[in-house]
DNA sequence: AATGAATGAGCATTCATTCAT
DNA sequence: TATGAATGAATGCTCATTCAT
């Protein structure tokens, strides 16, 4: 913690650090001193890098985006060429995921779902997070456009969050079944996915 | 500020300044302090009445969820006697309802939604405002059932809080159009609604 | 500085303390610590008190402005009942007692003047303290009343403030005769004193 | 505000800045980084060029001293070759001269006088500004002694900067012909004006 | 039952300064 | 010669909580 003058990639750990952090405590647990001591860093240098906790904020945020994109994309295989107007599969495949980040990590911390939608809901009252907010929900449903239309995917994100949150909120079980079957319900009528760029 | 000793309602009017402080201030800005202020009541009142902020936090939610779910009550009529298994209209009534809400107060303050959303969404952390936040789930879960079954009901509050939670985040437009769409897809192939008590 | 529960006056122990801080450190350096520390009581203690460093420094401008009229008070005697329109003698008296007070406290600290100044000129950039230095200016200027009109009053004030500075300000030396003289001549054509109230 | 190698009056620009900066927000106000980012120049260039805040303050006083003694100057017209020992209308002069000053720019920021006065007055506090204090001091009686004797011209400028303050510490409104009529006494008497150089 | 006073901990932020480049 | 990065100290202020009344 003293002289390390000297630290390129300092930036980088403070975001990671302000991730545990907020994982561990909360945002409202996110200050300057917590993510100083998790980062093993003098305080003064996290004003340095993020002169605001918003600043701060919004970098651990676009972050998360990143990662969770990619385990997105990473679960939802696109529609193969001749697919017809409709995933076969797409509900359950999504209820299965859902699933899948809900049962989240069963050790300590937060699982990540809940760390992500703190970060998430933040927006409400933070103006600074609703670019990053946007962003994150128009990459979502981009992912799944390319499954179905764009309507029917912005739907579909909306049923998730709606479904996870009643979950996490109300600590009611989940029941993939269900999921599954209510969005099925929404893909009803849906138009022809997305087709990939170039195509 | 002094001297008013006998003051019955006085825990009334703790909660009413409390639920006026997180639509001013947010849930961060609710202290024991800022409480005091905005209730005109000294200080050490304050903690005399609610030991602990979640304490007060609690009475807040429960408190604005009566008055919310009067409103859906009443925006939302019951199933007329001879109604088939689904109601016709549901889907905009819906959608005009939530497009009322979201659009809010236009003047000072934050809008009922966001203050209302505020708090619901705060269980995430707060494991003390998880049995209310159930409640409200299920007590508008109710109401929709009255025109739909409870599976359906529940997917619908799903993709309400969802879409909502996208235009509140985001900033996005609300189209009722869009949301009416939606919503009539998950009422397809509903089952019946639930019949009134005692029918 | 602990334990010590139960002590009335300290409001005012607190604004001793920050009068001897300015004394010694200048305005810049009366700060909620060294406040706490000069007047050993707990940090917290200096907010509770005085909840922005401005109303501590209106407080203590206040004191300095009822001790500082009771010295002129005393050293300038009311006209005579049967003075003619001005007082034989007042441009002396002045210029001896403002060299009493220029020449100052030999010791360590600041002089009593430059502290009353520099609070007194601090009203520049702090609307809060305006109020207390019109009350300072009108207080003196009433005082010199008694021995002249209100308008030659005022000006006497003015000059005095002037030359005060002067020397402050560039350290020149004080020259009582020169002093004296000048004084004399905005006393000429003076009218009559302000009677004394009920005369 | 990168990348700007040669730049050879950055001193100046930083002096520039450093005014603008006290303008605004006072001299408590004036940090190494509130010029660096008015002057748009990295921090350590302010370090670099004025080691410490004195210097830049001494600087700042300094300039505005030259343009301070300009306007004066340009203000009261030197004694006519015939006048006799007193300008008969030096009085009405200064008066509407003062006025105008105090008037000030009706714009945004704080008027030249305040700025002036702020700087002028720190001297009491930081030595270091004492010589610049002195150095106004005698030009600007200099300036007036061109129209009287250097007695009465000192303090001329006592009664004017007492009268400027309690303007400008009180809110008090600002008289014209009190203020003249106040100046010509002090003008009561004066002697011969200073013969212009070589005269 | 109720409350004014008190206090220790903590917070976001600002800053002068140092130092390696 | 300049400067971006870094840092330790400090500041004003807020707060939950305690306690004596």
């Amino acid at each position: 913690m003293a002289g390390r003058r000297y630290d390129p990639d300092r930036r980088e750990r403070l975001i990671d650090a302000a991730i545990r952090v907020v994982g561990r405590k909360g945002i409202a647990g996110l200050t300057h001193r917590s993510v100083a001591a998790e980062a093993d860093v003098p305080l003064g240098s996290t004003t340095y890098h993020f002169a605001t906790l918003d600043e701060l904020l919004v970098a651990a945020l676009r972050r998360l985006n990143e990662g969770f994109a990619a385990a997105v994309g990473a679960g939802i295989a696109p529609a193969g060429p001749d697919d017809g107007g409709e995933a076969p599969d797409l509900a359950e495949e999504l209820a299965r995921q859902l699933g899948r980040w809900l049962a989240g990590d069963p050790s300590g911390d937060r699982t990540g779902v809940e760390l992500e939608y703190e970060l998430y809901l933040a927006a409400l009252r933070r103006p600074a997070l609703r670019p990053v907010a946007a962003e994150w929900c128009e990459a979502v449903t981009a992912l799944l456009a390319r499954r179905t239309d764009p309507r029917t995917a912005r739907a579909l994100v909306a049923l998730m969050d709606g479904l996870s949150l009643q979950v996490l909120l109300t600590g009611a079980p989940y029941d993939p079944g269900y999921v599954a079957d209510v969005l099925r319900r929404v893909l009803t009528g849906a138009g022809p996915p997305v087709p990939p760029e170039g195509g």
